[in-house]
DNA sequence: TCCAATTCCGATGAAATCACTAGAATTTAG
DNA sequence: CTAAATTCTAGTGATTTCATCGGAATTGGA
């Protein structure tokens, strides 16, 4: 039960877009800068969120990539799915139950559970939120005296 | 953000051992028979619940493993953490800052409270809430309908 | 005492994940 | 049109996790 680097490097360049929207698009490049993220790695990342539909890419000279919608509408489940690729991908195979207690699952019974917990601890937070959360931070670490 | 086999089988093992309770010890090798999972592994993940003070051990001959306490008193966190080790390694460098945003830190925003919940949701509950619950489903599969 | 059943320990192979490299395709700017 | 910037794709190491193997140490029973 650990945290994939593809969903701590994925969320993070998310939240670079999140923070830069409105702006010309970042290129992968700037998104490694800004966050410290391997960018090799990261080109490699950024494939399945566009296949996800969550960023728009622009190729060639001063393209990069955007926000695809709203930081509203992008919940922070559709951001590691789309890395990781669903998670759950641990099928049960209760029906054969060799590997089960007669009609006892613990696939059922525990993980699945605690994935449903996960899932919903993801989908009800935002990028907008993460982002919110970011800018208050930084006023608050750097605030204005000038009166 | 996935299952990893060390908690999965760990957890299999100890559901074995709370099932099997006030009999001999169970043997790596009837345990791995009994839920089906590849013996040698299991052996080199029950040297971490041994270490971890939650099963207890008799070499030699009729030899084998008991859960070092009752199972109301093993919480499904004890399992993880002995098996996975703490899960959070993910240490924050928050202090230097540079994979950060100013005064933001992500480890602590997102990841470090997705833990907090899983960390509940496996705290709240006992090995002995997986054995009754597997006790009740087996009696339900099988119900005993002599007069 | 000897044998078989075990735990226990270390090494090795196999598979997945993490990260980098090279280069083709695309687009903007001059 | 050319050059630079960039996405996009494929392939290759490096590292971690998953799983097996071999054998030494320990114990109960014949």
């Amino acid at each position: 039960m650990r945290i994939s680097t593809r969903a701590r490097y994925g969320m993070r360049a998310m939240l670079a877009l999140a923070l830069d929207q409105g702006s010309a698009p970042l290129s992968v490049k700037q998104i490694a800068e800004r966050q410290g993220l391997p960018e090799h790695y990261l080109e490699q990342l950024i494939t399945p969120l566009r296949r996800a539909g969550l960023v728009q890419s622009a190729r060639g000279a001063q393209g990069g990539y955007v926000l695809a919608r709203a930081a509203e509408a992008i919940t922070l489940q559709d951001v590691v799915e789309a890395v990781e690729g669903s998670f759950a991908t641990e099928a049960c195979d209760c029906p054969d139950g060799a590997p089960h207690l007669r009609g006892f699952c613990l696939e059922h019974a525990l993980w699945h559970r605690l994935k449903q917990t996960v899932d919903d601890f993801l989908a009800a937070r935002t990028l907008a939120d993460l982002r919110d959360e970011a800018l208050a931070a930084q006023s608050a670490a750097a605030p204005v005296y000038d009166i």
